[in-house]
DNA sequence: TGATTTTATTGACATACATCAATTTTCAGC
DNA sequence: GCTGAAAATTGATGTATGTCAATAAAATCA
């Protein structure tokens, strides 16, 4: 087993293929080594593919008519990222998506996977069942946002990316939960008092 | 044709299926006439089923931890409607779904969704694209709780919904919005002004 | 290691929106 | 059309979070 396919059973560990099905996955795969800083999308440029997080972190960010920057989405091992609206819709993206820290990734186009839907079928379901995945984590999230106050938002983002702080920015986060980074100070102060 | 068949062509009208394929959609389909005010879902229910709103208007809610109601979600004419965390994740229920007018709704299970994928690819298709428009607009709504203010939430949510003030009362809008009736009411008044 | 830039914290004050209570308006059922 | 209940509006006031400005701490890099 080489080193691609050793990657498309980790990609897609749920699946197992034939050697002639991980050649045609293998093809469409293109691997990217990102240093930080790295921007690899920018509103208005034409989305034709997803990534998959190998190692590092990226986030997706909007930045909206008054300047400021929205983080929507931090990806981390094993997630995949895009900006989805943009690349479903074949539409020019609204979002940037830019590494956070050093990144491995590999880039899949749309086309491409239309193609491998075709001859792959569990690929579909595979998608099919990250994006419902997905889409119930934006679900949650839209509740939070609704529910919760700042700081239980704040808490409740630490318990799901534990080792995130060490990694991103607290204006990151700040802009991730819909605060400032000032607010975000005096709750982390907050915190550590009790 | 009989009625049956020319729901599921209304249904998946991107399709076209065979005559067997629209015998076993059709024995998977449940109609149901509901009254205004019905609740067909509850919080901790098993959420065994998705529904496709033929006409009427239903909404999803979430209810927090201080009895706060918060609406995720309308459904009207051609949406489909469910619990989908839980639908997809085969957990209970967080939310509730009711009916905020008389409704005519298609019911399906999942079980049922499952059997039909392998019998019908095109179906898990048609499903899959379904799951990223509803996707794309969960994405844009949390932009839009990042960005915007309550106004201009309000403001696009009659853009989007332009008939919906008809039909649904104003505190199931603010609790769309993450508003107060209060403050809804402010902002109509003062959109009335200019 | 020290210099410089970037990021985080703190304080004073502003503002959007919430809360509570009192009316007023609208709607549903008789 | 009348009556009671539900929904919407309005006013007074409270609070979470934002804004702006200053400073402190941390990270970067020559």
């Amino acid at each position: 087993m080489n080193i691609e396919n050793s990657i498309i059973s980790e990609i897609f560990k749920e699946i197992s293929f034939s050697k002639k099905e991980e050649n045609l996955i293998e093809n469409k795969l293109k691997k990217l080594d990102l240093k930080k800083g790295v921007t690899i999308l920018k509103a208005d440029d034409k989305v034709l593919n997803q990534y998959y997080v190998y190692n590092g972190c990226l986030r997706t960010y909007f930045i909206d008519k008054s300047g400021k920057e929205h983080t929507l989405q931090f990806a981390i091992n094993d997630w995949w990222i895009s900006d989805y609206t943009a690349f479903f819709t074949t539409t020019k993206a609204v979002m940037y998506i830019e590494t956070i820290e050093e990144a491995t990734i590999y880039q899949i186009s749309k086309k491409s996977m239309e193609d491998l839907f075709i001859e792959i079928p569990q690929l579909e379901t595979f998608f099919r069942k990250k994006m419902e995945k997905a889409f119930a984590s934006f679900q949650k999230r839209i509740l939070a946002n609704l529910a919760q106050s700042a700081k239980e938002r704040y808490v409740s983002f630490i318990n799901t990316y534990p080792n995130i702080e060490q990694t991103v920015k607290n204006y990151h986060i700040a802009s991730y939960l819909g605060i400032t980074t000032e607010t975000l100070s005096r709750i982390r102060k907050e915190m550590s008092l009790n």
